[in-house]
DNA sequence: ACGGAAGTCAACCGTTCGATTGATGCCGAG
DNA sequence: CTCGGCATCAATCGAACGGTTGACTTCCGT
């Protein structure tokens, strides 16, 4: 028996960390050092203890949240594994987590016995993805995905919000001619045909939140 | 001491119910009596079995959902208190919720001792809101808030999709002018004078899905 | 039986949107 | 240096949208 598998949870749901704690505290082979409740406490504990492990969840209430985490981490100089534990199965989420170095990427409603061999793999180096997870990325690797510049995703932010091309021009201080140029090469970019149908494939790919 | 309260559990994400039984395990006034990981389940074990509180989250993938099950729980014969645990806070959840006899309704982001004193205050039959909660209980009722006709709520949800109006109106085998009379009452109920902004406040106000 | 809410349709009109074409300046990679 | 991507703006034109008014039917509740 080798000494066991040093974990860090990091959740802001309490019930989550709680549930955590119990599945992985009741084996021997593993062992969580500590929680956190965002990405920023989770790197105060990671200057501290040394963790094999890190269970990080995406969109954290408030604090840093989870990509950015998993970037800082990743970027140690001896860095633990990061498998992303989350609800949201969007295509942004999981591209910017595996993008951010992220070991793995497994959704919350999977069974115990799932998660414990993803954080055995994790440790191992091994990738853990789930298994819609796979398949999006793959999807994702087929088409390339013309990614939005951030101009056009502050664009389709404040589209999100309803506003007219007058009212979009006047925020952010430009002509109403350029807020069409923009449109025009968002629509191209997302497929779509109009502007409601921009907003709904955005939310859906995770562009932009539908309540922010 | 009294004989403790006997919980049932809903929810969908194994670790959630990990983490609150948990919570209350280590309770000597309270004892999870069983889970379920959809509504359908849950009434199955309260047929069989008699329990104080059931913690109802809403919104589980692919079975009955949180508000049917309330609904047919506070139907029963001599009905448990039921407290609605969720991670949505949207004006539509917590109003169906409480419409359909939820005791209480609480955030999964609490902090335990909230819920545990939720759950004591439950089986007492009284209300337990989360803070925010109440706020917009309140909102709701100083503003009677128009309510969407079936109609409109169907129109709007294909809005949601992108549709133009005249795809919109052979989808429902309507004229044009008809989705746009509909279109105006929408846009008065909600507030909002164009088809972005309706979706997106429709969004906020869970009358819509992001993603369906 | 009557009133009201809901759903349907029509015609009109001004505004906005979407598409197209073309142009300028900036910057960074090769 | 040059090319391409990004951001900016302009002008045009047809299509789509948003507001308004008015009208008809059905259905429900009092």
């Amino acid at each position: 028996m080798n000494e066991p598998l040093r974990l860090l949870l990091v959740d802001d749901h309490p019930v989550v960390r709680r549930g955590l704690r119990a599945m992985f505290d009741e084996r021997s082979d593993t062992l969580v050092v500590a929680e956190a409740a965002d990405g920023r406490e989770a790197l105060e504990v990671l200057a501290a203890t040394s963790v094999h492990v890190v269970l990080m969840d995406l969109r954290m209430g408030g604090g840093m949240d989870g990509v950015t985490a998993t970037r800082s981490i990743t970027s140690l100089p001896e860095p633990p594994a990061v498998l992303v534990l989350t609800v949201y199965e969007t295509d942004a989420d999981i591209l910017a987590a595996v993008e951010a170095g992220a070991t793995g990427y497994m959704l919350k409603d999977s069974p115990p016995e799932q998660l414990v061999e993803a954080v055995r793999s994790a440790a191992r180096g091994e990738t853990a993805l789930g298994p819609n997870v796979a398949a999006r990325l793959f999807d994702r690797l087929r088409g390339p995905e013309e990614s939005l510049s951030p101009r056009e995703v502050e664009i389709l932010r404040l589209l999100g919000q309803g506003l007219s091309n007058r009212s979009l021009s006047r925020e952010l201080f430009i002509s109403e001619a350029t807020v069409k140029t923009h449109l025009v090469h968002i629509f191209d970019k997302l497929g779509v045909d109009n502007r409601t149908a921009a907003i709904t494939t955005a939310i859906q790919r995770g562009i932009i939140r539908a309540v922010q």
